[in-house]
DNA sequence: CGAGGCCTTGATGCACCTCAACCGACGTGG
DNA sequence: CCACGTCGGTTGAGGTGCATCAAGGCCTCG
């Protein structure tokens, strides 16, 4: 640790250098930047926000000011209709960018809503894509996010259309256990921030068929389940289960 | 028309003015840009290439260079699957960007074929980047089709994750509708490109599901179908038919 | 005129939805 | 402390919307 006087005096480095000391440097915005241009985007990333398990990030209809980026927590995003009907489109873990979708209109165009206590950085847009003309590398980046998550959802869309029951829910845990694997946790075993219904919702299946899916896995000795707790007893059949389809990110 | 001998001279204006004498202006990448940023624009956009119906315009796993602006004709984007199995993601008509999903690994993700003889523009991506760093509307404009992309998927998400055949197959008719409309067709009136089974594999059914639909929609008087040539009699109950749901780009 | 592509329609089966009962965990208030 | 309600989950029974299989019609093109 750096001597706490220094602190007393100019060095705002512990302010400035909030996405340089970021542990989720190599999963976030930052990727591909030097020390400098991490610098600048820190400067950008200014405030962060907590957000209580339950709660709303942002809310369908609500202006778009900024990008957020989970530094912590869990979180899921859903549209919802005129007629009550909803559907959750994705949930998300640290260092992915929720608010993508409001760019476009500058208008949030679902809710995101945290499954645990969670903390975002908050990233105005206008000044993120203002920085970025001037590192290019940073705008690289940013579009490849955006692309990525354009895939992500034709993956979905490929699931939905033509996945039955089960190959859902293979393709469901496989992505998360990827997902963790990335993050330094095991993708064996894991616990799911998220209700049946939630996993239902966002599958295409009532709550019932995921718990059916669920204990079929289960008398088939390729997971363990209790409650929300999840082992993968078999990661090469689990994946055989779902039709060995394009991983979705 | 000019003549023919002002050609021969350097007059280079029938080529570097591809964009700024486009009919699709007001629908394609330029919207928002002055008369000088649509002729940097329109050099970068250098080449046109036609499309043969049936033809690919890119193909699943190869190297991505370029966008696509269509200027012609219809097309259809597919993902497919190691088993066979294959989905339609999206049609295409003209003023559309295609290409977008292949930002994110440089490697298209999809396959993009011509339903109809198409003409497109090329847009080589690492020289729009470039640009779009001196024309901050060209780079917000960008982020928006990006992101408009996005939300549309999310879209037929909640379309194939809630909604049956009927409404399914309404809320595909009434997007073709809305977007024929904006392109200054009849929204009541059209013919389809695609097959029962491209429509089918769009909405996750199968094509039979797909006729049972449309004869369904025909016997209330709400459409007319012969073949391929569809019109809408009531566009309101049409909607109604949908549920009413968030209109689809 | 025959072949093949595209579409429609009918009969049947099945995967998933719906409805319902029950269980355990948890929190609250008498 | 226990009674009670609530919430999330599991499991069963029965219904249904769509898939599947099959037959036949229309159109185009060789």
């Amino acid at each position: 640790m750096l001597s706490d006087t220094s602190l007393h005096h100019l060095d705002i480095s512990h302010i400035r250098s909030s996405c340089a000391s970021c542990s989720l440097r190599e999963l976030c915005l930052p990727v591909g930047l030097n020390e400098q241009e991490v610098q600048v985007l820190g400067d950008v990333v200014s405030s962060k926000r907590k957000v209580q398990r339950g709660g709303y990030l942002h809310r369908t209809g609500t202006k778009f000011q900024s990008l957020f980026a989970i530094r912590s927590g869990f979180l899921k995003t859903c549209v919802l209709e005129q007629d009550g009907r909803q559907q959750v489109t994705g949930f998300h873990m640290t260092g992915e960018l929720l608010g993508l979708d409001a760019i476009s209109t500058d208008i949030h165009t679902c809710d995101a809503i945290a499954l645990e206590d969670s903390e975002v950085c908050e990233i105005p847009f206008a000044k993120l894509e203002e920085i970025s003309r001037t590192i290019p590398s940073l705008m690289r980046h940013f579009h490849k996010i955006m692309s990525r998550e354009i895939v992500r959802d034709h993956g979905v869309m490929l699931l939905l259309g033509s996945m039955k029951a089960e190959e859902r829910l293979a393709s469901f845990l496989l992505n998360l256990s990827r997902r963790f694997l990335m993050r330094g946790y095991s993708e064996s075993e894991f616990n799911l921030r998220m209700t049946r219904e939630e996993i239902g919702s966002y599958l295409g299946l009532k709550l019932e068929t995921v718990s059916r899916a669920f204990s079929k896995l289960q008398d088939e000795n390729i997971i363990t389940v209790d409650n929300k707790h999840i082992q993968i007893n078999d990661l090469a059949r689990l994946k055989i289960k779902m039709g060995n389809s394009s991983c979705v990110t």
